[in-house]
DNA sequence: TTGTATGCGTTATCAC
DNA sequence: GTGATAACGCATACAA
């Protein structure tokens, strides 16, 4: 990555203008020139200079993306369906992870200038900062938040599924519950599944936080709530924290859903592979990536240039944890 | 991002060249010409343009990464160290997923041409390809894979380890062994793994492939395994796999390791909350990752022109799925 | 159909 | 201590 456009001219025997229109296939060439020009190029390996071409295009043909972590299924699973058509529409991907990281508005920042779009998980971007992005015309889709002025969002549904599941569990005949994961940010996935549930189970269900959203986190809570007073159902934020559930209660000799109930949410794989196996609300992280990256596209080609904010369907997903069904379902 | 260092310079009453020094302390400013400086940059909100400061500088303070997918928390912990290394280093990170996808080496030759390293993963970058990045000056550390001529590589230790693992198995008496995920590639970390068995386990160790290395690929090709002929204990590739394979013994209603043992290889934090508690190699990604990221700053810097090939140490970790133990190892 | 010249937004080398 | 100005590598109006 050496040669410039000007040593594939003289070698060619014309001008850059036509070396650049002769590889683009921008404005008419002469078969001819447009020979001797690929020779040259093929002869000295010519690349362009993405630097270039982005300075003279007055654009990077990248995107970017924040999140907290990395940690589990579902980052990952939305972070490639974005780069997988990030990709076909001819966009890099630039990622930033936030956690333990210190200055991050920097970070982000940095990262604005040098990506067309940012896609933003949750909260990995304060609110402040989100109105400045928005402010200098960064294009911006957020996912998994509530609807924000000047940016695209993107989320699964959530309320209506949590409505769903409560009301299942309800159909058990459980009484006391617990959700566990707590919803410390209002207005994101979570706060919105905690809010539904409560919407329908009411007093008879209490919160329980959890540090974070993983395995690891919900097996420690879990196991403080289980020997504490023992509800009948514990309805976990997300699958991971339902899989720490799990094996919480098998450390304390306890039989799921025979002495607890637990649903998870996501339906990442290991959802259907645990055991028992994890009622849970299907959420499309594939096409939440997917569909981001198309938003972006759109926003930055100026397609569109109004917020538009998407909201795409959940299933809920009835498996053996959360209690003994007369006909089996298997998903 | 719109505002440019001409438009400072004009608010401030003096040049770029002055804009540019005050901005980032290269050469003399006087204190009252700073301030004005700093003071229109305030209020126009200059952020420089990161294409015009790479253009200027040569360099794009970025960096690449090359991975067949990102199933798993393999690739997932060894990014996240790269990415957190990196960024401490003052470098973007850019992503390419080469799983599925057509036009690979375009894709990655475009890569390469805006950042000023990269990091791949194992085969997800042909070796011809390889070759011609070396050729083309291309700063290169691959990972989990054997020395490779102009580039860096960075693996973990598989052979020692892989020979401590068969020895520990043929202590517990088992006569009867299958590796379960096939050494497709030659020179990566799964054929070391295999070589290093056979090496101690000879004709009583018998290869089988699984499609990819993935808890539900193990578990299919486990299943069809523990049907068939039934070995005493199942090494496998990788956590995933074991993973995979737990969950088809215990379909088919067998016990381990009573029935048949199984181990695993990484470490990965489901490994210890499986059950039984998995028998594993640990494998530190995160730190993989890190010194992924060292070892290209050094290379793109200059501090060091000479490839180098290292290789992290690796832990037989003891767990229940390999068959009781007299004193309980516990990790 | 082709070439010239300018712009893109910086940094850095010189003069002053 | 400061200001012109030449790179950096390309795309593209405009002229020819």
């Amino acid at each position: 990555m050496d040669v410039t456009i000007y040593e594939v001219a003289k070698r060619a025997g014309v001008s850059i203008a036509t070396v650049s229109r002769a590889l683009r296939g921008t404005g008419p060439v002469a078969a001819k020139t447009r020979e001797k020009v690929l020779k040259a190029v093929e002869e000295l390996n010519f690349t362009p200079s993405r630097l270039g071409v982005s300075l003279a295009e007055g654009r990077h043909a990248a995107n970017g993306v924040v999140f907290p972590d990395l940690a589990g299924p579902y980052y990952t699973e939305v972070l490639l369906g974005y780069e997988e058509v990030a990709s076909e529409l001819g966009r890099s991907v630039v990622i930033l992870s936030t956690k333990g990281r210190t200055k991050v508005n920097d970070l982000i920042k940095d990262l604005a200038g040098r990506v067309d779009g940012l896609l933003v998980f949750g909260h990995a971007v304060p609110d402040p900062l989100i109105a400045e992005l928005v402010r200098l015309g960064v294009r911006l889709v957020v996912i998994s938040r509530d609807p924000l002025p000047g940016a695209d969002t993107l989320r699964s549904e959530n309320t209506a599924s949590a409505r769903a599941l409560a009301e299942h569990l309800a159909g058990h005949g459980y009484e006391h519950f617990a959700f566990l994961g707590a919803p410390l940010t209002s207005g994101d996935d979570v706060d919105e599944r905690w809010r539904g549930v409560r919407s329908v189970l009411g007093g008879a269900i209490e919160a329980v936080a959890t540090r974070e959203y993983t395995v690891e986190c919900g097996f420690d809570a879990a196991k403080a709530l289980l020997k504490d007073k023992r509800p009948e159902a514990i309805v976990c934020s997300d699958d991971e924290v339902a899989l720490g559930a799990l094996l919480a209660a098998e450390e304390l000799g306890l039989d799921v859903p025979g002495d607890v109930a637990v649903t998870g949410w996501d339906d990442i794989m290991a959802a259907r592979h645990a055991r028992p196996a994890l009622t849970t609300v299907r959420q499309p992280m594939r096409e939440l990536g997917a569909r981001a990256a198309r938003a972006l596209d759109e926003l930055i080609t100026g397609v569109r240039d109004t917020p538009r904010h998407l909201i795409l369907t959940t299933e809920l997903v009835v498996r053996a944890s959360c209690g003994p069904h007369p006909q089996e379902v298997s998903t």
